[in-house]
DNA sequence: CGTATAAATGAACGAATATTCATATTTGGC
DNA sequence: GCCAAATATGAATATTCGTTCATTTATACG
C-alpha cells in the first residue's frame, strides 16, 4: 500500500521506511562508505565488492529513502548522502552497533 | 538458515539485522511505547491495539534482535528495552524522522 | 484439580524483497 | 556516427517477512 501521492517528491515517508532502507548489509556498508565522502559507482562497487547491477538496485533503494542522492559525473555517477544529515535532541537508542536518535514524535 | 550457536545466546550480531528488528512501523511504535519505560504485553496490546499473537511475534522479533527483554510479572509478562541502551559517539546521520549514529567502526 | 486469563508458538499463506541475468541508456572519445 | 565504458532498468525467480488462525504453555484463583 504506497500513497502514490502526486504532489510531494519521493516516498521515505514514514520512519521505518527509511530504517528498511539502511537495514540491509550491502545498503548500510554503502552508506558507511558515503559518510567518508562522495564516490562514484565503480569506486563503491570496488569498495564493496559486489556486482554491479546488484549494487545499482540496491542504491535506487537508498536513493527512493532520500538517504543518497546521485549527480552526473562525466560517464560515471557520483554518489554522497543528502543533508537530510545534520540535527540533534533526544531519546536516544543504542544498539551496540550505532544509536538511533528518535525525534520526539513528529 | 540460523545459527544456533550452542555457546552464545541470542542473534542480532549485525548492526542491519538489529536496524531490521526496528524497521517495521510495529515494532517501531513498540520500541517508542517502551521508551516510556516497561509495559506490560496487555498495556502495549491496547496501546497499539494490534492483535495479541501479531504483537507477541513482533515482540519476539525484537527479542531475538536484543532490543527488548521481558520478564515474567504474575500472569503477565513486563518487557522492556534492554539495556544496550545508552552510550555516544559521533559519525551521525539524520534521518529525518531519528538519527543514527553510527559507532566508528567495529 | 479445573478453569480462566495472559502470552507464546507453529503452520500456512500471501506480500514484499533480494538477487540474477539480459538489455537499455547515457556519455565521452575516435 | 560508432564504439566502449559506466550505470540503470526490467523481468524472472528465490527468499524472507508479516499476518492470521488454531493451539499451547504458564500462572493465578476458587
Amino acid at each position: 500500500m504506497k500513497t502514490p501521492d502526486s504532489s510531494s517528491r519521493s516516498n521515505a515517508d514514514s520512519c521505518a521506511a527509511r530504517l528498511k532502507a539502511l537495514a540491509d548489509e550491502t545498503r548500510l556498508a554503502v552508506v558507511r562508505h558515503l559518510m567518508s565522502g562522495p564516490s562514484h559507482v565503480g569506486e563503491i562497487q570496488a569498495a564493496l565488492g559486489i556486482e554491479q547491477s546488484l549494487l545499482s538496485h540496491h542504491l535506487r533503494s537508498l536513493r527512493d529513502a532520500g538517504i543518497v542522492e546521485a549527480t552526473r559525473d562525466g560517464k560515471a555517477v557520483l554518489y554522497q548522502l543528502t543533508p537530510t544529515m545534520k540535527r540533534r535532541r533526544d531519546g536516544i537508542v543504542d544498539l551496540g552497533c550505532c544509536r538511533i536518535t528518535f525525534d520526539p514524535e513528529s
